[in-house]
RNA sequence: CGGGCCAUAGCUCAGUUGGUUAGAGCGCCACGUUGACAUCGUGGAGGUCACAGGUUCGAAUCCCGUUGGUCCGACCA
């Protein structure tokens, strides 16, 4: 049968697919094997496939895949998150854009109507994809942040966490967009250098004295301020703590406080204290206890709680205007500097962010950090690579409450509802229940009004952060949360979690945080951290920057087995890859070589004997040596595992198939052209070529499977993909450094024959002058038959002469001769030989320095270079 | 400003508890190819392991400092 000479993955991944999934390979269910469990980081359930994606998922198949062939009970979770912030930002760009509508002409429910609408359109795009990948998730698990189930847990959990406390409403600052009317987090606002004024202006003592001069950037909010701060060690402030001094234009005493915040050095050494407008003076303000005065309006406007008329109504920047003025007016003006500082601007509307206090909801840190911080320090976790642990740690101990609402309404509405009874002029009442009427129970107990109805209830209108659902992930998925005796004891903890570490806080020290909280245990024994996927220029791949190539058409241009090559062969966990598709040209062309051998040996014909007894002593030499090759690559594979060094694990096969194996292997035992091959040698060769197949499988599923059943007639359900994984065993050393030390001779040979323009197949005469270890080595059945044959000899003995007319080399403590059909240029070979003896008179000064040092007691490496040096001060002897 | 991480061949990176005269892939150079594979073969060149000090018989590896890069926080009235 003809084979093409390219490996096409084409015509080869849609249908091991399919037929692993109809095999129901990929399924798992609690038995009494060992669990190995994954939980897929959710993508956006609208997301596509990205670098990003691809790499954390090719190293979540690589390690399900693996523990599949080790015989566990393999269990990859798959599914998706609906993305709170970033999938409504979707919805209502699309809104927009195509159906011509605003959100805010919309109520929650036709929005929300819409969202759906748009998921299920564009929803789990990204899970097909996934299977392009060759993912061998469960697909019957694939679950979703908003499923019902799923959605139930999020809204106990909250429950739960606010009956016992770890739950509050409190004020915080908040970033506020005045434009778009809506908080924004951290990571919306950006940071940029601008310029702006300094306004020194100075605030008169209550009791007439001259008081003191501040610096602002904002005049406008002079009217919120509830005290002027100084620090304690500053001197020139020091007789005025506890005094009172007046706000500009308005009189209004405040008092001017001591407080280790204020810089002495910066602007006069006095800062006014704004705790409405302001993150740091609202902190200065709690630590006094001093009141908060708003003097803002949501749409940036001062309000009426300002105390200045003229400014009422003005807009902020207006406002600034006008109170240089005012402040000219009264005398209070000093001076104004320029000012180089950094402003943050709302990603969105590019207006300057307005530091606000708002209501909000929050998980208290302090009960629920210490656990998951022990954890990972006692490496009860345990973190691939373990330097991740510092970072962590520098997060951890540094937590602050975690601010759960979000003003959006695609995600888990918060389950709150408000009672506002003026007619008895109480305040607003908050009650926390999973359900309506739970909540309109606990209104009516606690009011004492048993005609309440739940008209007079209105729910929290905000959602919870996207992660305040997904930290549950590693519990809901198994449905531990109403069936915690259920299948989730049999999977949980969880093997291992991969994911980016850029999500170390929000998603990763969370999920630990839930995992102690809810289950008493870890959610994973160890997370595998990957780098980010960069390009050339070291910038971070992304759809804004168009730096990004197309998931897709790289598996269709390089084939999935390829990607995933190229992704591995430079992944070294936590370490940032610079991608370039050259690293998955490699991979399409390790699979072409795989492919390449496979014609090979499909092409030979075979014979019932060898030819001879050279030949069959040289191949059952090659076929011993293969197999203890193959044995010391997958301990070393085992080892790699065993530490998540995965790269590590495929360059050593991907070394060891196309040089020991293509390169070496397959030389020694290729029949002449046309010649058959014995049988013995052809089935030994297919059996290590299907144990190689099976051993590369979990990187390379793809080519593998096909080159395992290319192979071999199997039977059904006799795949690659559920092999047992070939067993690590102790490898003969001795049978392998001997063909190593032949490996030498016929490098050796080689390169005289390429210096000297001999064709590589005109026979070459060698004699290696007699010596112990020459004849020791020769000893070896087979090994005079290899090199021989790999070399191209018409002969190799051992002689006590040395031939005439020959070049020279030396390998390990032989000398070989090489006979040449040409004259010798003696000055150039003394000169070659000359180097020779440098080197190695070297090394043994360099060995006998070691030696001559009496602290070098230190047991087996003296003996091992002691060794060393003999056979050094031999092959020296020689030269 | 505080903290983390990093610095090894032209490029991208390995180098596991300190013990080879420092490795790989790509790139480069030379030679080669009717033979599984030019998506290839055989060879080769190329490094003061950022710099300075210390510990040690011995340091790319451990410690301290300097410089440079990078990321994360606070970003300052």
């Amino acid at each position: 049968m003809e084979i093409s000479a390219r490996y096409t993955p084409s015509e080869v991944e849609e249908r091991w697919y399919a037929h692993w999934e109809r095999r129901g390979y990929f399924r798992s269910v609690p038995d009494d094997r060992e669990p190995f469990s994954i939980v897929i980081p959710p993508p956006n359930v609208t997301g596509v496939l990205h670098m990003g994606h691809m790499l954390n998922n090719t190293i979540q198949d690589i390690l399900i895949r693996k523990a599949r062939l080790d015989g566990k009970n393999a269990c990859w979770v798959p599914g998706t998150d609906h993305a709170s912030i970033a999938t409504e930002a979707k919805v209502v760009r699309w809104l927009r854009e195509e159906k011509k509508l605003r959100k805010a002409d919309l109520t929650r429910e036709q929005f929300m109507e819409y969202a759906y609408q748009w998921k299920e359109k564009y929803g789990g795009i990204i899970l097909g994809q996934l299977r392009k990948l060759g993912a061998s998730c469960d697909w019957e698990r694939t679950a979703f942040t908003m499923d019902k189930g799923y959605y139930d847990d999020v809204i106990r959990v909250f429950v739960d966490l606010y009956n016992k406390g770890k739950l509050y409403r409190g004020l915080r600052m908040v970033n506020w967009d005045p434009e778009a009317k809506t908080v924004l987090s951290n990571e919306e606002v950006i940071y940029h250098e601008e310029n702006a004024q300094l306004f020194h202006i100075q605030y008169k003592g209550a009791d007439g004295g001259d008081g003191v001069v501040i610096a602002t950037q904002r005049p406008e909010t002079i009217f919120a301020d509830v005290a002027i701060a100084v620090n304690p060690k500053d001197p020139r402030y020091a007789a005025l703590v506890g005094k009172q001094v007046l706000i500009p234009l308005i009189q209004r005493a405040i008092p001017v406080i001591a407080d280790d915040y204020v810089d002495i050095e910066f602007g006069t050494g006095a800062l006014k204290i704004t705790p409405a407008h302001d993150p740091n003076d609202y902190e200065v303000g709690q630590r006094h206890q001093l009141e908060v005065i708003d003097t803002i309006a949501d749409d940036g406007k001062i309000n009426e709680r300002c105390a200045f008329a003229p400014i009422v109504g003005l807009d902020r920047f207006e406002a600034r205007k006008q109170m240089k003025g005012f402040l000219e007016e009264s005398g209070n003006l000093i001076k104004i500097e320029d000012y180089r500082t950094n402003i943050g601007r709302s990603e969105r509307t590019n207006s300057v962010v307005e530091p606000k206090l708002s209501l909000q909801w929050f998980v208290k840190m302090s009960d629920l950090g210490a656990p998951a911080l022990k954890a990972v320090l006692d490496e009860e976790v345990r973190f691939y690579p373990p330097s991740f642990q510092n970072l962590y740690r520098n997060w951890m101990e540094n937590l602050r409450d975690w601010c759960v609402s979000r003003q959006l309404w695609w995600g888990h509405r918060i389950p709150a509802w408000y009672l506002k009874n003026e007619s008895l002029g109480q305040e607003i009442q908050v009650f926390v229940a999973e359900t309506a009427e739970e909540a309109l129970e606990k209104a009516r107990v606690a009011t004492g009004n048993a005609a309440l109805s739940l008209d007079d209830l209105r729910q929290d209108e905000d959602v919870l952060d996207t992660w305040a659902s997904s930290w549950l992930w590693p519990i809901s998925v198994f449905d531990g949360f109403k069936q915690p005796d259920g299948e989730v004891a049999y999977y949980y903890p969880t093997s291992v979690l991969v994911t980016g570490w850029d999500i170390i806080f929000f998603w990763v020290a969370r999920m630990i945080m839930a995992g102690y909280e809810y289950r008493g245990a870890k959610p994973f024994q160890s997370v595998y951290f990957t780098g980010m996927v960069r390009d050339k220029q070291r910038r971070k791949m992304s759809k804004s920057l168009g730096n990004s190539p197309d998931a897709i058409k790289l598996l269709d241009d390089f084939g999935a087995d390829g990607v995933r090559y190229g992704l591995m062969s430079s992944a070294a966990a936590g370490g940032d890859i610079l991608f370039d598709e050259k690293l998955c040209e490699n991979g399409r062309n390790f699979c072409n070589k795989l492919w390449n051998a496979l014609r090979l040996v499909k092409g030979w014909n075979t014979t019932e004997q060898p030819e001879n007894e050279e030949i069959a002593r040289k191949n059952a030499l090659a076929v011993r040596w293969l197999n203890e090759k193959f044995q010391q690559v997958i301990t070393q594979v085992e080892a790699d595992f065993a530490q998540y060094r995965l790269s590590e694990a495929l360059l050593g096969l991907y070394t060891f198939v196309w040089d020991d194996f293509c390169s070496w292997y397959l030389e020694m035992i290729k029949p002449g052209f046309e010649q058959p091959i014995d049988q013995a040698t052809r089935e030994a060769t297919l059996d290590a070529f299907s144990r190689i197949m099976v051993a590369l499988h979990p990187f390379m599923p793809f080519v593998t499977e096909e080159i395992w059943h290319q192979l071999r007639a199997r039977r059904e359900g006799d795949d690659c993909c559920v092999q047992p994984y070939p067993k690590s065993a102790a490898a003969d050393n001795n049978l392998i450094a001997r063909v190593e030390a032949a490996k030498n001779v016929i490098t050796g040979i080689r390169d005289i024959r390429n210096q000297n323009q001999v064709k590589p197949r005109d026979p070459l005469a060698v004699t290696v002058l007699d010596s112990e270890s020459a004849r020791a080595l020769f000893a070896q059945t087979g090994l005079r038959e290899m090199v021989m044959k790999l070399a191209v000899l018409e002969s190799l003995d051992i002689s006590e002469e040395e031939p005439a007319n020959a070049k020279s080399f030396i390998t390990g403590t032989e000398k070989y001769y090489v006979a040449l059909n040409q004259t010798i240029d003696v000055e150039a070979e003394r000169k070659k030989l000359a180097e020779e003896l440098e080197y190695q008179r070297g090394f043994i000064r360099s060995i006998e320095a070691k030696l001559s040092n009496e602290r070098f007691v230190s047991g087996a490496p003296a003996a091992v270079v002691d060794n060393e040096r003999k056979k050094l001060a031999d092959g020296l002897a020689r030269v």
